[in-house]
DNA sequence: GTCTATAGCCCGATAGAC
DNA sequence: GTCTATCGGGCTATAGAC
């Protein structure tokens, strides 16, 4: 199997990611990680000479995809522009949700993301409010300019801890169950009071069609 | 001091709480917490003879509260009821912090909160929703009755994550940072734009004067 | 690259003297 | 009631054979 050396890696990498979100990163011993991956503990040490490196990994491939996601600006259709970045949002939140949820098990050292984390935050509030405004330019949100931001911040909450939300009420939030679906719908009822009926539909369909929840890896 | 007996028990559990809030409930090593309630780890397992018994005391504690809180309803001045609601319910958010943010810590079998959260969060739903309409029926706040419902949820989210929210933003949470004064601003912004001029300076003014943040215990 | 074997540490919990 | 001393277990990480 030497030939598969980037395979293993790559593995340990998505089987670490997948087992932290489930489990929590402070649940997952480097035995069960190791026996998930379906190779011996030591050859995981061959990979990641420590435990905080395989993390580090994983917060690499966190900020990248924020990167990507931060690029998204507003197009010449605000409707299916704000769709796609929800999408991307949600994506983002599940696909690396250990990262925000299990902060206080890595050993306080938690850079990983608690460095990054405002920043983030801040150009997220900042994307979402031209996104809105863009919906307010078209005539199809009907919201105070000066109010916006405070729209923005508190969607990015609900939409940050929607997931966590549903767990503490008791309702499954792994793939497939729809919890990301109700997420975004629970944000929708910040403003969509607001949205001009048209608008409020299509957004309503494109959240439906999220069922086939993709993690775009 | 075998006089104190009673009082160390107390000292052990109180002590816990703080520390638990601080560093996380798994940060939180048996010896540590003996060390810092002025005592031998021995004596602490005298006490409580396991871990878990430490945890299900601050849970029916907390359970306690809970239920103090609830029993809130709506007065004869909505806006003087409200801000007492509001802060019973960030005492509760914030006193209590870990036993909502270190579930995963508590090895899976998580009952001590687990199982009450769901019907918790439904009354608090319920509860606001109710504080909120009297605020509507006594012609202070602007909102439709259907959208009730949809704000009380709004509203709580924002309240239950709002340490953490500000946490990431990288900013203090501990006690005398004004960070539950900033939580219970942010819930504000939901809806002080349709709520009446000196119906919201006095819910501002209440928020400012809680500053002197005591725990109720 | 992958394995087996094991070192070393810290933790929760127990036993028993005072 | 409080202490000191210690056990057993699980975990991260290392050593070295294949």
């Amino acid at each position: 199997m030497k030939t598969r050396a980037k395979g293993t890696r790559e593995r340990i990498v998505e089987t670490a990611r997948a087992l932290f979100n489930e489990q929590g990163y402070g649940a997952v011993s480097t035995a069960g990680l190791a026996a998930a991956c379906g190779i011996a503990e030591g050859n995981l040490w061959y990979h990641f000479k420590t435990r905080r490196a395989l993390l580090d990994a994983l917060g690499e491939r966190f900020a990248a995809a924020i990167e990507v996601r931060l690029a998204l600006v507003p197009g010449a259709d605000p409707v299916a522009s704000y769709a796609r970045l929800l999408e991307a949002v949600m994506d983002e939140f599940r696909g690396f949700r250990f990262l925000y949820r299990d902060q206080r098990s890595y050993g306080e050292h938690a850079e990983p993301i608690a460095a990054h984390a405002p920043e983030w935050l801040e150009r997220t509030f900042v994307q979402l409010e031209a996104h809105l405004a863009a919906l307010v330019d078209g005539g199809l949100l009907d919201w105070p300019r000066d109010r916006l931001r405070d729209l923005a911040i508190n969607a990015t909450i609900i939409l940050r801890y929607g997931l966590e939300h549903y767990q503490e009420l008791g309702e499954p939030t792994l793939e497939g169950t729809g919890a990301v679906r109700r997420t975004l719908l629970r944000h929708l009822t910040l403003f969509e009071h607001q949205l001009d009926r048209g608008a409020a539909a299509r957004l309503h369909a494109a959240i439906a069609e999220m069922g086939a929840e993709a993690l775009a890896a």
